[in-house]
DNA sequence: ACAAAAGTGTTGATGATACACCCATGA
DNA sequence: TCATGGGTGTATCATCAACACTTTTGT
């Protein structure tokens, strides 16, 4: 019996000559729009247009060939700056998928990752022909295995922002309880109690309460916040967190 | 500029002829065997040590190439079964690690699955010249980033089982709740008060009661319980668990 | 004054923890 | 009868959901 340890040589592989299966990125980026018809903050999600086959014609998660001098969490962002000309507030490795037949047109292993970008970031660039933004819960069908994966980033996006800090990735610098709680609410879509939401971000230590208040609306003046950034947004355990550009020790 | 969707056509590579990023899997094998000082239950993890460079001599996690037409999950599988010759009792991916500068000798990127095995079921084999058991929380150094894969393995093996069934995977048909408890304390590496873990587990679905008692004991004879094998050992949200050899729908 | 949202206080349900105590067996 | 773990009962404490109520603004 032979035992291969766990990253072979390179030399070995060529030695071989062995074909390797190709590995390719995509991304599920979520940003916050109104809904067309309430008008309620909705997650939306951008799709490529396939203009080739397999599957011409259909939307896809935008994505590509990991390249052969980036990281998989660079290329992911590599193409999500390409489809939305924005750097994401979150970046997270979601899944590699990698079933013989999710491709009918020849094995294709995906390393895919989930990212949260802050909507007026991108509200000014007009779309591509080629690149469309739908509401995250009303895909319409979608190339390869895609709706399933989009299925799975919804469901780690709406388990995760309950026990982490996530939904910060949404808002800008300072932001009142409210905003973040509409965040919150609409991520899950139920209602919250501002009362208890309020006492449940504040008896964390990550939010920092700052002088300003937001003047003009028809009510008391709410206090601004600002998140510490000294903590991360999620635990990863011993993994190092992504850093758009900066270094990982 | 170009959009290129998610999983791109196997002629287009083929056309470009572009070299694709060799693609690995690696596992984490945990088992519970007794420390050899305390004698307490304690994780193992089995490790291969490599015959060539680059870090040839120094252990590392069994892994090697996927092959064309095994899924991520099968390939993991398989290099479980070489090495320990059990199959799991759980398997779930841990993570893609693809950083560019992780192997001296090129690129590689590894799919890292984690495994729960029953130690009896390997405790007659003899460990072959090249495999070796150590204790999870006494590893030597490893090769490539495996001491870091093995530490973010530990941390999720040790969060998950405080909100899944998977340290059922430890036990067999049917177990005690001392023995359901001791495989607890054993992970989370504190003692748990045997009352209320007992409320604990009951209070949930997940345990059947069967008639049976083990005898013997110098005390009280327990009851055995059995877990409800309609219930999955952890929850995917939307991704099917993998199953040893069946279909996945 | 009134509407609206900000913000505070209070109560009751629920769940976890600590620990006292009884039970059933082997030696 | 004693030691050992199995198993039950219960008081205490922290957490959370529900909701009444006060505060501060714009109109």
């Amino acid at each position: 019996m032979t035992l291969t340890a766990a990253v072979p040589s390179g030399e070995r592989n060529r030695v071989q000559n062995r074909a390797h299966v190709p590995l390719a990125v995509s991304t599920v980026i979520f940003a916050l729009r109104p809904h067309p018809e309430t008008g309620l903050s909705t997650l939306w999600l951008p799709l490529v247009r396939r203009i080739r086959d397999p599957f011409e014609g259909l939307w896809a998660l935008p994505g590509g060939w990991v390249r052969a001098d980036e990281s998989l969490a660079d290329a992911a962002a590599r193409n999500l700056l390409e489809t939305t000309h924005v750097r994401p507030a979150y970046l997270e490795q979601l899944y590699a998928f990698g079933d013989v037949d999710r491709s009918p047109t020849g094995r294709v292993v995906s390393v895919v990752y989930w990212a949260l970008v802050r909507a007026e970031q991108i509200e000014r660039e007009p779309e591509g022909e080629n690149v469309r933004w739908v509401l995250a819960d009303e895909l319409p069908e979608l190339a390869f295995d895609h709706n399933l994966i989009v299925e799975y980033a919804l469901w780690r996006l709406r388990t995760k922002v309950e026990y982490s800090r996530i939904a910060q990735a949404f808002l800008g610098e300072t932001f009142t309880l409210s905003e973040l709680r509409h965040v919150h609410e609409a991520i899950r879509g139920v209602a919250l109690d501002p009362a208890n939401f309020r006492r449940q971000m504040l008896s964390g230590d990550a939010l920092v309460v700052t002088d300003e208040r937001v003047t003009g609306g028809r009510h008391r003046p709410p206090r601004l916040y600002r998140y510490d950034t000294s903590i991360e947004l999620a635990d990863n355990g011993p993994l190092p967190p992504y850093r758009p550009e900066g270094n990982r020790s």
